[in-house]
DNA sequence: GGAACAGTTGAACGGTTGTTCAACTGTTCA
DNA sequence: TGAACAGTTGAACAACCGTTCAACTGTTCC
């Protein structure tokens, strides 16, 4: 009993012609991992924080009211990813956004959700 | 020994005024829901192939080489989430893109990402 | 009706990931 | 030099999430 649901390549259903599939999925993959960024509510508020002004570490700990050690484990992977830059002045270590695309893309985003 | 790293709530370091804190939490919680669907190399390949035009569940299946049934549960969350529409036809369900700020968002993420 | 195909669903498993904790480095200033 | 503050790091834990599996519903056609 139960239909295996295996059986489910290009039976009846026709396939495109894909003759450069492996260069499209890597492409889905980077777009994927891209928005991965995206999708913590701790990273997104660093990056509205940082879109207003350049912060260090103490001051967006502060103003989101999260450890300096959660704070910093995001800013690293958001630096890995190139979204943001930073630069040390002092005792403090200043971040803000790399790419004007951020702001962009968050910003259709709300359009996106106020427009429901 | 060993800062406890528990002491950032604004000592050094001032907070802005943040009357209306909660209403902003809310506004990147939804913003961190909606890159979440975006950020799975799954979705993001069936929302490009609905990009080029509508397809059953069996088409996408064969299109991206997954069991319907992994297919079935990701359209689930795109549906939940008015990224997709979808309409009975005989045997099939056909599924389309719902709105044009999809294309639009994965656009400006692929510019930026082959911009680097 | 029943065979065949299309699609959905809930439980379970395994991998991923964000936060915490503790310990560390780097800088300033007395 | 050493105290105090700023920031980083790796391990560990818990929560989350995508796929698989098995069983189910819905539709068509003989």
């Amino acid at each position: 009993m139960a239909n295996k649901d295996l059986d489910n390549h290009a039976r009846t259903c026709s396939l495109q012609d894909n003759k450069s599939d492996t260069k499209d999925d890597e492409l889905m993959f980077e777009l994927a991992d891209f928005f991965k960024i995206f999708g913590d509510s701790t990273r997104i508020r660093i990056l509205t924080e940082l879109d207003k002004r350049e912060l260090c570490v103490c001051e967006i700990s502060s103003i989101i009211s999260m450890t300096k050690s959660a704070v910093s484990h995001q800013l690293k992977i958001l630096k890995q990813s190139n979204l943001v830059k930073c630069e040390r002045r002092g005792k403090h270590i200043y971040y803000a956004l790399a790419d004007s695309h951020v702001s962009c893309i968050i910003e259709k985003a709300i359009e996106h959700i106020q427009e429901d």
